[in-house]
DNA sequence: TATAATAATAGTAACAATTATCATTATTGA
DNA sequence: TCAATAATGATAATTGTTACTATTATTATA
């Protein structure tokens, strides 16, 4: 279902995602917000963030393990670490014109479209 | 563990893999190979699909939902149907030099890059 | 070619991530 | 203020994947 009513908690899920920049899980979320609402349920956040995600609003990254969430849905690029598996943004310009090259390459029509690096992070070589 | 014995299961499971270009998901490739070999544990099919996208010789894609693989280990890029989650070769050329210009963006080393469109394939579209 | 070492297997249990259910609470519009 | 119903919290159920263990298959060597 769609978001049709307000609420705190929806509200308090998009505030800390969007402070953040680490493109949190579900359950760090949770975990982050459960101190200032105690009675928070995982299923509320799983939930809030499936609906943010769908209308838009946010942005759910699958890189293997637990989705990543972002607050920012502008398309941009992300980085994964492949050893502490942390995603990272990447500030490469969008390429603009992929989406329309790649139809002669594709059968059917593009929405979107996602570029992941993976490599090692600085914490992760050092 | 790396691969190192001999086993008939590994090679119906690449030979499968290697003929369909669909890129299955572990029990897709599981139910396929269960004709053949009635007593095929899924437990391996993971096990070994997992060794060999570890060494490299298939990959792994994550995309939401469960994990698909792809017998072609060579880099190229994929679409996903937004509708019917299916996910398909993009033969769109190799930006050969993205992983280096990203250096600049990125804070760690890059190691390699995944390219995903989305969109609605044709047979979702009509 | 027999044998010993051990990797790989089948079957199953356990686990992790996510979704569904449902009674209760909060929001909203009349 | 009240009725309608979206959203919640708590928990059960489901899904995808990994771990465990006794047995089997592969392989190197005697």
């Amino acid at each position: 279902m769609a978001v049709t009513k307000h609420s705190k908690q929806r509200d308090a899920i998009m505030d800390e995602l969007c402070q953040r920049h680490d493109h949190p899980t579900a359950e760090e979320l949770y975990l982050a917000l459960k101190m200032k609402m105690p009675n928070l349920s995982l299923g509320t956040v799983y939930r809030n963030l499936n609906m943010l995600s769908d209308d838009g609003t946010i942005q759910k990254i699958s890189v293997g393990g637990a989705d990543h969430f972002d607050g920012n849905a502008n398309n941009h690029y992300h980085m994964l670490c492949s050893e502490c598996k942390r995603l990272y943004d990447v500030t490469y310009p969008l390429l603009e014109d992929i989406e329309k090259k790649a139809v002669n390459f594709v059968d059917g029509k593009i929405t979107s479209h996602t570029i992941t690096f993976i490599g090692v992070c600085n914490g992760c070589l050092h």
